[in-house]
DNA sequence: GTGGTCTAGACCACC
DNA sequence: GTGGTCTAGACCACG
């Protein structure tokens, strides 16, 4: 469990936490009904609010990455790789429409769009 | 000029306006030197704060699509193609970047965007 | 906009404004695209804290009954019929669900908890 | 003595314990006068605390479907059959009421409820 | 110990 | 003015 906190971004803490925990569960840096550390542990470690912490996991919760248990703490849920495709998949759409939307308003074709991300995209 | 504001959309107001006219400067659907209509104007008929429109029209300024004439009102700035193409660019650099970036951190490579670019992007 | 909050069920604050503005606005009591009071004000009146609000609003932004605009307010979505009674139904389903598992716990058929309900519910 | 603890749900172990337990003596699969074996073992089959599991036996005490000799372990109640119909019903009347509070909060009539427990309960 | 809820402040961007 | 985010405490039920 390994969180960069960017103060310069724009994006919500919360958010930013979101997105690197449920990226590491899609790539399978953490193991399914793994026990993440407290909430208030993590709190104290990236010099967040509990609160901040607790939002970005009841996101996770509730798109099914993490399960919670009161009193035991809060786990890694169990996917197969189709629920992580499927996941990584609805994620990637909701993203990719806006950018296409986005990309369309700046007047670029499909082509203008490919040939920019082969020469831009370095895996 | 011809501006849709959606209320759903979380962008702020000023940034939607702002993404519309500038888009309409790209596509050469404004004309250079039009004079645009007065900042009360656009407001009522939009039915938004002065504020609002006077926002965006200084992000406009600042980025180059519009000047204005104190006392006289503003105007598109007259680009030639290549001050549009640079423009155009830029701006898509600009966004192109943190969308490659979020791209990679949900674990996909070059291959997989285009792809789904390919079947997503209808021109 | 009525709402009552029971110190004494074990709901959370949040949930039971959920439920009764999302009842509200099922049942018609909330015209679409009205403006709901400002959060803080109604944290007032219900003396409870802002964040209780917060999130009973945002938990109602999320099911799509209320949209909220930055510097103008939260607004009552614009839900045709057909959008109600899924809605109703959906949160309906969920929770009959649950309680149909409970009742067959308790060893009852369907005949049994048919019978109590046509003798307890009064409409 | 046949129990599954579900991590998913979000009812309290000590509850999941209690309700399936209950419910086995309603249904007559435990016999009267049984002893239930130590807490301590079933805490260890269940994986659970033993706090746990003397919480649900708490409960199942104070309802009348056990007792307990202090030394000698817990013993199921032995209820005739008007007594198991009497907590039966108690039990159901108690979350009957609060689930047509529910139903009502959401709209529907006796008569909507009834088709749809109809439509959803399979025997 | 754990997570779940709540409070009373505060600052920011947007309108 | 508005909503969106965040803080630093607190209390509770659960394990």
């Amino acid at each position: 469990m390994n969180i960069v906190i960017s103060n310069t971004s724009k994006k919500p803490i919360y958010q930013q936490i979101f997105e690197q925990i449920s990226s590491q569960i899609i790539k399978g840096e953490l193991q399914a009904d793994t026990c993440l550390p407290p909430i208030r542990t993590v709190a104290k470690e990236l010099r967040v609010s509990v609160i901040t912490i607790k939002k970005a996991w009841e996101e996770l919760e509730r798109k099914g990455f993490i399960y919670s248990m009161v009193g035991r703490g809060c786990f890694v849920a169990s996917l197969n790789q189709s629920d992580i495709d499927e996941k990584r998949n609805d994620m990637m759409l909701e993203k990719l429409t806006k950018d296409i939307e986005h990309y369309k308003t700046l007047g670029l074709t499909k082509a203008d769009v490919i040939k920019l991300i082969e020469r831009h995209y370095d895996d």
